[in-house]
DNA sequence: AAGGTAACCTGACTGC
DNA sequence: TGCAGTCAGGTTACCT
């Protein structure tokens, strides 16, 4: 499910209940995600204090201490997250039962749990012991693109990487072009279409082809788009305890994504499927060029 | 460097 | 009702 926005939501959700808490106890009940949770991962968890989550593209970072790394003045490491395609991580009292896919529990100090259920599982639950430096250094993190919601993202830096080394620029679709975390994180499938569709660039059109000025106008769509759906999602937060996490999704109000043949909202063209890399864009043909 | 493809999984839905 | 086939919101790894 979860894109930039329900990530951030989850971040939201969680925070309140997380921060200043003692995890008491960790159950792993299945290690095989993406990658295996790590053998110590329960170890390292139990006995810390969160002190804060912060997100990076999909992935989620919870920073956690320890009284002995205090007096080194640095955390004990991180939880780096991930919730794949099918991940929810949910706020639940700690005498829940646990039920198909919860594959991990962490209870924390104030009768909370957090759990994370992944029917799939291309989610992923690992550990970052703390380094020298203040943020936590990862493979799956250190070759990630900007922020969309930062200022490290603009259209000049879209379009330079749009241009490669070839002289003819890259000819990836600039609907793949901006999916890819290294040019830029937290544009998944939905807000991929979503966000073309605003701009009015056709999701087919080489990446290498896309001007500066539409690239603008592409960056402002995406920043746009991305931060009306956390607004959304952010309203049902209120409830976040015993919900699964998914209410933000679907208050979603899609103007193209699976919306195919019904009129377009601003054209009344009837919106068209096409499939991308195997993954389904849509798009109206005739706001789209 | 950049592009294409396979791989990791389960569940929901469609059509016969 | 059952079964086969298809699709799903992500990302890395590997091979040209």
């Amino acid at each position: 499910m979860p894109e930039l926005p329900e990530v951030e939501t989850t971040r939201m959700g969680l925070l309140p209940h997380v921060r200043g808490q003692r995890i008491s106890r960790v159950i792993v009940r299945d290690k095989r995600l993406r990658w295996p949770i790590p053998d110590d991962f329960s170890a390292q968890l139990e006995g810390a204090t969160v002190n804060d989550i912060f997100r990076r593209g999909k992935y989620l970072l919870w920073e956690c201490v320890k009284k002995e790394s205090l007096r080194k003045q640095r955390p004990h490491g991180f939880v780096l997250s991930h919730l794949g395609m099918s991940g929810t991580l949910c706020v639940l009292p700690a005498s829940t039962p646990a039920t198909r896919h919860d594959h991990v529990d962490i209870v924390l100090s104030n009768r909370l749990l957090i759990r994370f259920n992944d029917p799939r599982r291309f989610g992923a639950m690992l550990w970052i012991p703390a380094q020298g430096t203040p943020h936590p250094s990862h493979p799956l993190l250190d070759t990630l693109g900007p922020e969309p919601l930062s200022d490290a993202f603009t259209a000049a830096n879209l379009f330079k990487l749009s241009r490669g080394k070839s002289s003819r620029g890259r000819t990836v679709s600039v609907k793949e072009f901006i999916m890819n975390g290294h040019v830029v994180v937290g544009v998944g499938n939905i807000y991929a279409s979503e966000s073309l569709f605003r701009a009015g660039i056709h999701p087919i059109r080489a990446a290498g082809k896309v001007s500066l000025t539409r690239y603008q106008k592409l960056a402002n769509a995406i920043r746009e788009t991305l931060s009306d759906a956390i607004r959304a999602g952010g309203t049902s937060l209120r409830d976040y305890v015993k919900t699964d996490g998914e209410q933000g999704y679907f208050q979603l109000d899609a103007a193209v994504y699976g919306r195919e043949g019904k009129a377009c909202r601003t054209c009344q063209t009837p919106i068209r499927l096409i499939v991308q890399g195997a993954r389904s864009t849509y798009f109206c043909p005739h706001c789209q060029h």
